[in-house]
DNA sequence: AGATAAGCGAGACGGTACGTCCCGTCTTCTG
DNA sequence: CAGAAGACGGGACGTACCGTCTCGCTTATCT
């Protein structure tokens, strides 16, 4: 569930301490609260342990002892800072409820927390478990939501039967960090409403088939 | 037309030579040379100007010189490596153009260079020059070309008229960066067939206008 | 007592040990040693910190922790190797027991060592805390030797009650000096009796009074 | 007569100038001027040809055409703002001329002119040619006109015949440098009588020959 | 007049060492 | 036995100058 080392719940399964003075609770989110504080400062790249630790006034090898990088430190200072957000509705109408979600994303991207993200994924290109773990506390429980709004459409007829999730999923995202990461260009709810009506217009007349509904003049 | 502080053609303007000694060819060159090198053998992060000094044999201050962050070092050897590479084709077919410059591109990000592209992109987070001049450098005259390709579509019919152009190219770049910066996933020809085929299907579809035409067969 | 920044007896005024890791015994003689070691090979301008360092099989930082300069390394080193020497005799004559100790500095300087006393003194000339380390720790205790010396003397009746002390040993060592950093001619015993001779005459017959003894045929 | 290296009437013996362009007066003396004004901020420390050479508005290379070393080019900056200076008068009292040469000298060092002295001593401890030059240019001279008083001063009786004049002035001398070098003691008019009347009185008692003479009252 | 030669300002070159920063580990004492 | 403190060996940073070099230009003498 966590990045840092020692499980939310440590030994449970005996019911049992283990021995030796507890893990120090305030330690821990005086880390992660300096983490979040230094990084709205500065850009990932300044950001030192040395100075992390200095800042919630701890020792440095507490904060190895609990964390095996900076990386994994930032993104579990991030994603305890996004619980229960960017939620996907069930309004009936997958087109409403994927451009939502999408525009809450974009409300993510563009707040100081963007920056946050762009670290993390920067980073991540040179450390591949920082980019799994960032995946895994944060990309995939987004998608295990989006599977469903998907399939919802599909049961309703909206989309067709064999869309291929991943791809029309990777389409939407692919498109808004196109933006964000590398062409620093707006990121419009203009942008966002036409991308998902190419993808899902696109993705209607797959194979041939075609529902022939419309997505314009809705947000 | 180059992230390094002495243009390609230094003071066309007044036709004169700048007073002292002419920048070193040779040595420039070397540099190069040796950040790809180094490049190939360990990542980006790894990567140090030291040590691309010495393995060129040049004092780390002529490096300093000329490139203002290991970063641009960095695009410049990249983009010098690139010359002359992942071009349109002009084969009649949009579909089909657009379809080999992907591939291409694909194959690059593949390769070892992809290594590279990733390296890039990654620290560009941290420092917007430095994706600044990747766009320029990399992304621009691939971009340009791309509009060519994408009118010649139009003039011919096979694209709406009132294509948004930018928003059809990150769509479908976006589509592949997603798979390859933050996923990790395969980067296959099929998946570009499909993004390919969505985003001309759904172009197509743009405004209610279809002109009913199918991508399907090949590739 | 030391120009290093750590005191001998560290927060004797608590009997507490500071927090944190203790200072490394270990490193500091390691880097003393080394010191002296590449100063005999080379002259103190050649010397370098990192050299120091490298030799020690220390970082360059544990050095700057403890010792803020070059030159106040190597007063710290000196002085550590120069422990127990030069001191005063105490024969029951002035003549003889200054004599004597000029003679054991004189070959202090003639000996490899004087190139570190030279090192010291022309450092000192750009850096007055180096020199001032250098009184404090090489200079002062000699020359308070040298006051009980003068002033038994004085006791005995050898030398006028009103005789100013400081300037007769900074006419005694000042010719000494002079041969030595200046004029960089021979340092002889000769020299030094006859200076001596000089110069204890001269204060005796100081204010008119001379007691008339001579101080020939000794040395 | 000089450290540079082009003599001051360059290929006079021929009468014939040497082919191609001469030497820059105006380079050489802003030069020199901007040497003395630079040391005047900083230490010969801080001083760097690099600077001497951008203040002069020269080359660098032009600096070490000229002079081989910092110390060669401080020395010659410092000789020639001391032309016509520092000579000993002739009044018909050794003891007279004598402390009123060295009084001229205590001024010096006690101007800011004092620090370049420093600065040339401090740094010949490293470099053998720069004192041999400084002794060349700068002390020899004074040394030819303090034997001559001296031997005046032999010639009228107040000093004995067989007096060793190197051995006198390196005590006068000496003790002054011992104060201005290592101890940073004040250097007063006091202190320079006392130190002259105690060598010559000294000096006088030498052999047991004794002229009985006393120096006491003037200054 | 033209050739030859050296000095000139400028500034890039290969180097060396600087002093700093931070890494991740360690060693100590305190709670 | 975790934690705060902080020293440790190490490595790269970006800078400052070193003394040398390569330019185009200028200023002289010698054909």
């Amino acid at each position: 569930m966590t990045i840092s080392r020692q499980a939310a719940s440590p030994a449970r399964n005996t019911g049992k301490r283990p021995p030796g003075r507890p893990r120090s609770e305030n330690a821990r989110q005086a880390i992660l609260r300096s983490t979040l504080k230094l990084l709205r400062k500065a850009g990932f790249d300044q950001l030192s342990i040395e100075a992390i630790a200095a800042d919630a006034g701890v020792g440095k090898a507490t904060v190895y002892r609990w964390w095996p990088s900076k990386g994994a430190l930032v993104v579990d200072a991030f994603a305890s800072s996004t619980q229960d957000e960017l939620h996907f509705p069930d309004s009936g109408s997958v087109y409403r409820d994927v451009c939502q979600q999408l525009n809450q994303w974009l409300g993510v991207l563009r707040s100081p927390r963007g920056g946050i993200v762009r670290a993390i994924i920067g980073a991540g290109q040179f450390d591949p478990d920082l980019l799994l773990e960032f995946r895994k506390r944060l990309l995939r429980p987004r998608r295990e939501e989006a599977y469903e709004t998907l399939r919802r459409g599909i049961t309703r007829g909206e989309l067709p039967a064999d869309l291929d999730l991943d791809l029309a999923l990777d389409m939407l995202y692919g498109a808004i960090y196109m933006r964000f990461l590398i062409r620093h260009d707006e990121l419009t709810e203009e942008y966002v409403r036409e991308v998902l009506r190419i993808v899902l217009d696109g993705a209607a007349g797959q194979n041939g088939k075609r529902k022939g509904h419309r997505h314009n003049g809705h947000g």
